[in-house]
DNA sequence: GAGTAGGGATTGTTCAACAATCGGGCAATA
DNA sequence: TATTGCCCGATTGTTGAACAATCCCTACTC
């Protein structure tokens, strides 16, 4: 029975690949892995017209496509003068800092309740960015980070604030592109995140709530150092 | 120099008024009015062209504003099936009160910093609540509570706070009309949010904070028990 | 009663058209 | 030169119709 269980499982988990078509959602996605991939640079313009010929769709479709990104906080909807990629300014970058330190020391604060799982998670991200930085693959260094901190969010045990880390951490991607090399930034970071790591294993959750804290407002001025560097406004 | 600054600024914030038109914005108040006023149950289909000719507006136009809708989750959409008004579950019931705990409880624990202006607000709809509850506006008691919530929240001095807490309110209204009587279940938190206000005027952040978390797994506890009661799924 | 083939209704997507608006350039004026 | 007013091309906002794809219900078969 569990055996049987265990493929409807599977298929149901696989049927919402399937059933997820869907032109705009497709589109979405082109579009989406074009501007964190930094193709697109914050307060370039889409023209409707232009981008549905180049993707082979209506410009309805394109329009509801935009609608989709404007959701997800990548682009910005200007009434009678069209999408443009999203342009985060200091005060952006300083509350999404301000977000994340709520809800990662919530999930600090959280992991006794959120139980072994999920805190083995962490600590598994952590290995798997220092694997990639012992092997030079600096990218895969940059996602792991991220990664780290989704795990740390999870720790509270809500989908709603996983979707809320997302969306951040997709917001902050508009700003590292801005910035030449993004994999240097994630990089000293490492140590910081295996010592959080040990410290939720080790179950000093005060201290590991303290290290995140000050953690994030280091790297909130970092970046913003580096970000005034660039973009005066 | 000055004054010609602040006429600038006043015109600046005022034109954002003036281009809020668009058809499609327009469309989605109307449906948020109705949902959020409990005319439309949740779980309601919402057909595009019944809606469209009622609203006197293309389709394509009412299908961008089921997307602003699905946004704001007030509504669902579900591929090649339809847009329904959204039907929460109780796991969504609890994590709503999951992230309410913690956005809230951050603003309680913030009050220091917010500064004196915020921290008066909530004050002021405290007392607003109590002068519409002494007048029998229980409808007005039950929005009071709301804006109580939202003011302790937006202690975190943070817009995109604001913003999540503008959107899990929301997704309470759902439940809340599915219920008889919204009104009844607002009334008993007054003197609660009455000694919330009155600890944090008087600094007491670390008894706030417990209060505070108390009161809202009572709430959460309260509306769970109506909500079974009705909604057996 | 269970499974299965219609068939009507609804959604997904496209296309073409027109009104409304924006942005830039150009000329007129002081 | 700087400002104002105006025009025009380009882009967006919105509409209506059309067709394919899909879902859901019903009637039929065994």
């Amino acid at each position: 029975m569990t055996t049987q269980d265990d493929w409807i499982a599977n298929l149901k988990a696989a049927s919402g690949d399937l059933a997820r078509s869907s032109t705009v959602t497709r589109v979405a996605d082109l579009l989406r892995q074009q501007i964190t991939d930094g193709h697109l640079v914050p307060g370039a313009a889409l023209p409707e017209k232009l981008l549905s010929e180049a993707a082979n769709v209506s410009r309805n479709t394109m329009r509801e496509a935009f609608r989709l990104l404007a959701q997800e906080g990548l682009v910005v909807h200007e009434f009678n003068r069209g999408v443009f990629v999203r342009s985060l300014t200091l005060a952006d970058v300083a509350d999404v800092y301000r977000v994340r330190r709520i809800l990662e020391g919530a999930g600090v604060r959280n992991a006794a309740e959120a139980g072994p799982e999920p805190v083995a998670r962490v600590g598994a991200v952590v290995a798997e960015g220092e694997r990639a930085a012992a092997e030079g693959r600096w990218a895969d260094v940059g996602t792991a980070d991220i990664r780290f901190h989704q795990a740390v969010a999870a720790l509270c045990g809500s989908p709603r604030v996983d979707d809320m880390m997302r969306h951040l951490l997709a917001e902050l991607r508009l700003v590292f592109h801005v910035m030449g090399s993004a994999e240097r930034f994630h990089g000293p970071y490492l140590p910081r995140n295996r010592r959080l790591a040990d410290l939720l294993a080790a179950g000093d959750l005060t201290t590991a709530d303290q290290e995140l804290r000050a953690y994030l407002y280091d790297a909130e001025a970092q970046l913003t150092a580096a970000y005034t560097a660039v973009e005066p406004a």
